[in-house]
DNA sequence: AATGAATGAGACTTCATTCAT
DNA sequence: TATGAATGAAGTCTCATTCAT
């Protein structure tokens, strides 16, 4: 006779279903009222997208891209093990959703948004809240920034979604050494291109360096560090 | 680098699958003779195992740690597809043998090999180098080194082993520095240690985008621009 | 060099496997309608769980646990070789969900059921009924428990399995022999649990005697024989 | 640069080999000089071929024949990974002869070693003696004798091997019970052939679930319950 | 006589993917 | 919209087996 309450081994089948009441507030910029009832089809989709794309970038911060499976996205995100199937279709288009949802985080991040006059001041002032931006309480974007960069050495569509957000930024240091340059402050023999490269390599490795050991890693005191000898070195 | 040739063109082949004809030379100081007769069990085991390493890290260089398979190191090191569990149990420990064979290979990277005068001098030759010699004929190497560094933020056995070649590469790095400012070429308000880090990372991180985006980052000019980067802002 | 893209496994994926004809009707007590459609998930899950256990046990039955494959569970139930893991996990539990279909089995084999009075009379009568009950069209299950039981000396968790089936037997036979004790139809000098194991032991051993070599072993003679040598040796 | 001190992960490869100066009493009967030299080859090869069988034993015991394999046996018996394959070929051959060995050491267990006169006395002095000789210090013959049985089941080499021992121990009870018919001291109806197996099956079922299960099994007290009950169920 | 290198079959297991509900 | 049943490919790992030393 059957034992009617046997249940699936598979442990990952035992975690939370559905959830409707109040998933989950993955997302920090999640919607005022999460409640089911009371909102459109478009509403519910689109809250449910982003839901299962945050659950995926915390997944793959912690276990990379490989180590992501879609059973584990659907249920941490507090749905069914076959909604980012039904959502994404192949693995490999939510892995580029997920990149691309992990490149728009960080995509302005070196935007001039303040007052400072344009060139070198820009420069050093984007540099130091590129840094100071990277510590919030919650590093998973970061580290999954990193771990996504990391893996496009090997993942043609990582490496494509990677390749835009480095293009963007290369592209805005690039125009503030530009001006710097134009503007006097900065050195003439300076490649911009190449320089921005350097720059931007600096600030992801020193990143990378307080994502691995954050403990050891004091950010405030490198930021200082590294504005000072970046203006050292670049100075007309 | 693509294997040419796939498998042996009769399956059922009884013999002995280790071509007589010296399948490949892997080892750059391969054996002169690598017939399989006529050698004791200790040599071919090393020989096989030799083999299996560089296999495993062109294949590393190729698609990455959880790319590579168990059947493909054996059949591309020209073995059976068994053979490198046998050796070496599980995956997980091959793995950690194929990060200690990148690491060893680029133990003495950072090292002084010139005649340059100790101290700045050496320390801006060895920053240049390492960026030239990082694209040569075979990037295999450098490729595997850059993937194994990466995969280390989500693969434990990978850090343990990165770790090795990180401490050596910064220490060498800070031992530069260090004499720099005992001869007064380095400011001294600069700490060796987390300078030599942030410049390991700086090399490494723009390999990296170099190795992904070969098209917009040209290496000779960014090693130009870094050198005379580093040297205005270490400069006493 | 980039990787090759990934394909798919199988691109022209074959029509889904049940087939629609009912593949067999493993379960004594089966379905009148197995077909695919019209049925919800929750009767679709626990038809093929208990059919894949009752092909289970058939296979244990001819091969012992070891003998017994994933595949073959799968394959011999009408279900993809996949199931049995999809279901279960890990063999191990499938072995245990295994043990515990078998147990249940048996479970009320040596309960009273008739209206014998209690006491030496239902101690014999369930004795006789548990000989006869061994010998159906289908010794696969009374087969699976003599293997089961035997196996158990190897693998703990059958053992668990087994001695949670082998305690209620022996405690119903101890409760009627305890009866028959108070009834004063059996010696006062008998250990009703020593006995219980004993009579338990003999049981068993001429089923498993019977299932070895049933062509020279009539089960009828043996019942009569045994309850007789019973009645003798309790009697007060 | 391959490690020269790399070892195969395997743990058991790390067993210790060869042990030439006196690798293990294994065997009760071991020759008074085990020392390897001034020795014939048959004498070596004799004492080599014993020693695997009696690390096979324990091996049996302990995880079943499923669970033996050559290269445990090899290095248990203090011998390398390669001799039980030299010795006996294939894995089967090799569990044929342990099964033999199994059953030569209880092939007298049953024979009447004591000074009682034939018949009624002599049968339940092998019976009691039968069930008190299963627990000495080293259960492990008597596991494994257990664990063959069973495992004869679903194993045809093993079910051959397991039927010579169980033909002479029949053959035993069946002479006593004849005998005790033609002193007048048991049943004539009884039947000797079949009587006799049912106690060996009732003697080895009961000594399994002692194995199985020691803490609700008291052998003592199961050995006096049986044996009573026998003499009452048989007595003329 | 004895060792151990190497092979290859076959098991378990995971998971992307498809499809019915 | 969302769930979950079912498939099947691909990978890891274990071992019996063969064969050179």
């Amino acid at each position: 006779m059957p034992r009617a309450d046997r249940k699936p081994a598979n442990p990952k089948r035992a975690a939370p279903r559905r959830a409707a009441a109040a998933p989950r507030p993955d997302d920090p910029r999640a919607p005022a009222d999460p409640a089911t009832s009371g909102r459109t089809h478009a509403e519910r989709r689109d809250e449910a997208e982003r839901r299962l794309l945050a659950a995926a970038v915390r997944i793959v911060a912690d276990r990379g891209i490989e180590g992501m499976t879609l059973t584990e996205v659907g249920e941490a995100a507090g749905y069914s093990r076959g909604l980012p199937a039904h959502y994404f279709g192949r693995k490999h288009d939510l892995v580029a959703a997920v990149a691309s949802y992990i490149a728009d985080g960080f995509a302005t991040r070196l935007a001039r948004t303040s007052d400072r006059p344009p060139g070198m001041a820009s420069l050093l002032y984007s540099v130091a809240s590129y840094l100071d931006r990277a510590a919030p309480d919650d590093a998973a974007p970061t580290r999954a920034l990193m771990i996504a960069l990391a893996e496009a050495l090997t993942e043609p569509v990582l490496a494509e979604a990677m390749s835009g957000v480095t293009q963007r930024s290369v592209g805005r240091l690039r125009a503030m050494i530009r001006q710097g340059i134009e503007r006097g402050e900065i050195r003439r023999d300076v490649d911009p291109h190449a320089q921005a490269v350097i720059i931007l390599g600096t600030l992801r490795t020193t990143i990378a360096h307080w994502v691995i050991d954050p403990e050891h890693v004091d950010l405030a005191t490198l930021r200082d560090c590294y504005v000072s000898s970046l203006q050292r070195s670049l100075a007309a």
